[in-house]
DNA sequence: TGATAAGCGAGACGGTACGTCCGGTCTTGAG
DNA sequence: CTCAAGACCGGACGTACCGTCTCGCTTATCA
């Protein structure tokens, strides 16, 4: 499908939908406006009325491309290109430290700290939601976390019997309870620091 | 309604509001009712009139005990008589496995798990929201938890700069990261004794 | 002490209720706010609340009186001594002048003109509210109108086959209307002179 | 909605309001209902929800349609194609006499009965309601029975000095007094032709 | 080149849920 | 039994907003 789309522009035939293609520039222009309000009034107080009004369009214009809240302030807040997470450093201590910085600059940036919790209000009550942003995004990005520390077991930097998902809870979640007990200000270096030294005593051999 | 609780837990005699005393059968009513469709419904669709239609009273009655909506779900999913947090063994390894399994227990309730997402939400948009609730219940049980790390320190049970605050980010925020992405089925006695060891590696001397 | 209560009110014994008795003044007090607040706001937004604030007393002490809002307004707005409608000229031409200007004055009065059009809606709804205030107030007059009409039949002064009750709607039924649809400004003496020979000449023989 | 009727009765194509139109059968299910309502339980006590859950629909769609509960009920009850009280024979006799008995006829009606007092009441604690109400109907046919009066006197049919409109006050008030002192039941054919002869013998020259 | 089909602007619609007002009742303690 | 004081229960209110729909127009591809 994207392979299909990405031919679209050459001069290949390609059976392009017909009627009116889509303005590119209301995508654009919504997708801004949603991080514009999310950061000034929060998820819940988010309205797509609103988000229409400051992208100078209309509701249906953004109900034909995203069926919900959820998925346009999920596509607002994390634009594809994002692979904050993705550390390659092949040593494990580095990337856990990655790994963890990379947490805690995610939630410091105040358009992500204010979609995540209403994100996971929404999926709680929706898990086809779940499932469909996971598809998106996390996938791809928790998964190579997780094949990261999995690895590295066979490279004998992982204590036996560690299961790299529970360290990838330990790595997110920490962040996370950090953000919501205490808020952004105290995920600094300091929490960074003691965060990684904690994670790597435990999961050393 | 915790107020007037409290006052009449003085052995002074209390003068005793002046007008008409609540009827407490739709406190308990309206907690029940509010529990009961938490689960049925779920956070979001959780609307102030069902839980007046079911708890057999009117909304009036239920503004009046509970300023919003989330200060009746905390009520109704976390009852003040919880304590199931607060372990006291006298050494940290069964303190931490304690909490370890304590927060995996309580994610595990599905009351807790309807309520959470939902109220993390609440608490982003509201500040003033989240002081409130932490003082009704968490700071207890939270402040508690964290004396007891800290504790630790002085019977040379914790390794020499470890924060106890960092501890209790990965206790809660490991639960919570492991309900979000994996579902309360996973929070098993494997993923706790792997958390606690981790953990324990991570923090003793 | 029994004698002595017996001639405060009456000569015979009367057997003065036990506990407390009423505080007169607050009679006075509520039926004059009512009077004042019906000019001020009208019947519809008249509460009974507001009433017993202006009078410096609380609502129950109103309800222990009067049953509802619509005896009240009847009570402060129809005062019992009244008698304005009563003529007795001995004369059909001038008892039917006296009814007519009568009328015109009573509803001239701001607080009769803001009272009739909300106790004609109550009495519609509650027939039974109809009767308990008719034998308060109206039967005494209405009845001794309807007797002087009627007694001029005998005396030769009306048309025979003239119902008195329908000379009767026609004087209270042709102000009402007049206030209803013109307000008060015009039931002046234009329009007293006009009604009186429209039915004089009606009825006459 | 009488507006949009009446825009749509222009012969020059109306360029139609933009946004969904509305759902004609929710106006006539809404109109319904309040009558039967109004019946069942009077002025007073009707309330927009319950016409609303009677007609199918909820309480927005009514406040759509009608600003208050005045005017709704007086399209309930007054429907606009009503012609009832013009006659035009031609003759004052005739005309007076279908006047009353128009106005009798009407004031038989239950639903009639039930919306009048109320109406009577909304109209003395709001003035500009009464405007607008008399502007949609009451104008049209109080305003063509004090025409047809008045263009009696240039027939010699009127005697010279009588106002039209004191005749109008005592057709009309003549029955709703009637109504609201002794109710439907003696507004019979003996009461129109009392009231007719006294009239005509009244006003005739 | 016209028919077809989808997108867009504009905005009202049907309907859910809200949070508030207030009417009439009840409770307590004092007189 | 009344009073002052005031809170209580519950019916009804009028509003905000959600997601959908309708319309007239525009923009592109298909036949």
């Amino acid at each position: 499908m994207s392979l299909t789309a990405q031919r679209q522009t050459h001069h290949r035939a390609v059976p392009r939908a017909p009627g009116r293609p889509r303005d590119r520039r209301i995508d654009d222009a919504v997708l801004e406006a949603t991080a514009e309000l999310l950061q000034e009034v929060g998820y819940a107080r988010l309205s797509i009325a609103a988000v229409a009004a400051r992208a100078g369009t209309h509701k249906p214009a953004i109900y034909r491309r995203w069926p919900s809240k959820a998925q346009l302030v999920h596509e607002a807040a994390f634009p594809t290109e994002d692979s904050t997470l993705i550390p390659d450093t092949g040593n494990l201590r580095d990337d856990v430290e990655s790994m963890v910085r990379g947490a805690a600059e995610l939630f410091a940036r105040p358009v992500v700290r204010a979609a995540v919790p209403g994100l996971i209000a929404e999926f709680a009550s929706d898990p086809d939601l779940h499932a469909r942003l996971l598809e998106r995004f996390s996938e791809r990005v928790w998964g190579a976390m997780r094949d990261r520390v999995a690895s590295s077991t066979e490279r004998g930097e992982l204590r036996p019997g560690v299961d790299p998902s529970v360290v990838l809870d330990l790595v997110g979640g920490g962040a996370l309870m950090a953000l919501l007990t205490r808020g952004p200000g105290d995920l600094g270096e300091a929490w960074v620091e003691s965060t990684v030294s904690i994670l790597m005593e435990g999961i050393a051999p």
